[in-house]
DNA sequence: TGACCAATCAAATAGCTGTTTTAAACAATC
DNA sequence: GATTGTTTAAAACAGCTATTTGATTGGTCA
């Protein structure tokens, strides 16, 4: 008679997810081994191997759980703010909230792993070298497209470059603080439901949204 | 009588620390084994532990032979920029200058290395959990106290965590382009003494300093 | 010449890695 | 009640890990 926590998911395939991202988060993909993550899910090692197939197909598992529905609610919110401001192009600042707020709603639907799938998500974003699973793979590059496009039309004046480039850093503003997310406690002392979450994620968009407004120097075409 | 190729040092010691650079950059600092380091600076895996003493130590070697000469490169533009805007503040502009083309300089310094070690220093500045050897750390808490010193007085309007937060995007998107600088032959075709990489950090600063030019949004206070 | 020292090497240490195998439970269907 | 397919569990697999050991080299100084 094996008692397990309130909290803890019976389902051996849950709570093996859970325990992987939240070590994957912690420690990155690499550094983590099945025995870690078995041995915090309170399940077998072979579990791993039987419902996933493998380590890198428990990676897929992991990043496939949450990012299909962020990318998706991306498109969602660029296309319904494309429909308010249908007679002129969707204001940056519009754009990126479409662009970072489902990654905060995402983050904020488990108040529990809350923080922890923070860092995971933000190493998805940053490990270099990391091949986003197939079956998001073209979801994903359908959504940037889609974001270029939007935000080359928000600044008709700006080089595709730099539109790409820009886009590029706030990418890496976003992945980068969700990545360090532990100084998060700084400004919201850890209470779930996280407002300061949602603020800080204005204040990203307040930052990224002035960086792309910014004119372009030096001749175009440079490059 | 083993030949060695004519752009491989001498001294094993120096061997090990580029080759280290290189794959640390290219996998991450965990995900590299002594055997693969060795292996290509064509070394013996018990003169890792011999010339630096552990696997921990060596990756400390690696981080203090560019962090210190940046850090320090760091001060002194500071300091020069606040002895050239002696009746006023130092602009945003320059401030950025001064934190961002010290790492430029440092990583054109060596042309061979350099994309290499582009993504070792992104790597080391956004590893989670990855903490500065001692022997940088004073001077590095030091630097970021100037910097952050120096933004508080060219945008005295703003608040204190709002400054805070702006200078930690500004490290998110250095970082992270350094990260993912392999996508940098997009727009310079690889050619040495790249002049990509300065265009590119100039560009950079633009986004960053127009991000902290924004002005302050909602009531002061409320983080 | 002999002693010393730093540097290198192959070999062995103990322990961890992902994966596979084998056997045992379990529920549902015939 | 026997027979399915699904899930769990312990044990073993080969291979890799960082580190240590002890022997061997080559050079330098007394």
């Amino acid at each position: 008679m094996t008692e397990r926590a309130a909290d803890v998911p019976a389902e051996t395939r849950e709570r093996i997810l859970d325990a992987a991202e939240a070590l994957f988060g912690e420690r990155g993909f690499d550094s983590v081994s099945l025995r870690d993550i078995t041995g915090q899910a309170e399940a077998n090692v072979a579990a791993v191997n039987y419902h996933f197939g493998s380590k890198e197909k428990l990676v897929d598992a992991v990043v496939e759980r949450h990012a299909g529905p962020i990318n998706e609610e991306r498109m969602r919110r660029l296309a319904d703010a494309e429909e308010r401001f249908e007679e002129g192009p969707v204001p940056v600042s519009e754009i990126l909230d479409a662009f970072l707020r489902p990654v905060v709603d995402e983050i904020m639907k488990d108040p529990v792993t809350e923080s922890v799938f923070c860092k995971c998500m933000g190493r998805i974003m940053s490990e270099q070298g990391y091949q986003l699973p197939e079956s998001v793979k073209p979801l994903f590059q359908q959504m940037a497209a889609a974001f270029a496009q939007a935000l080359r039309m928000a600044r008709p004046d700006l080089s595709d470059q730099t539109v790409m480039w820009r886009m590029h850093y706030s990418f890496g503003v976003m992945s980068h603080t969700l990545m360090h997310s532990e100084k998060l406690e700084q400004i919201s002392a850890g209470r779930s439901g996280n407002p300061g979450l949602e603020k800080l994620f204005d204040h990203i968009i307040e930052f990224c949204a002035a960086g792309f407004l910014a004119p372009e120097q030096g001749e175009e075409g440079q490059w």
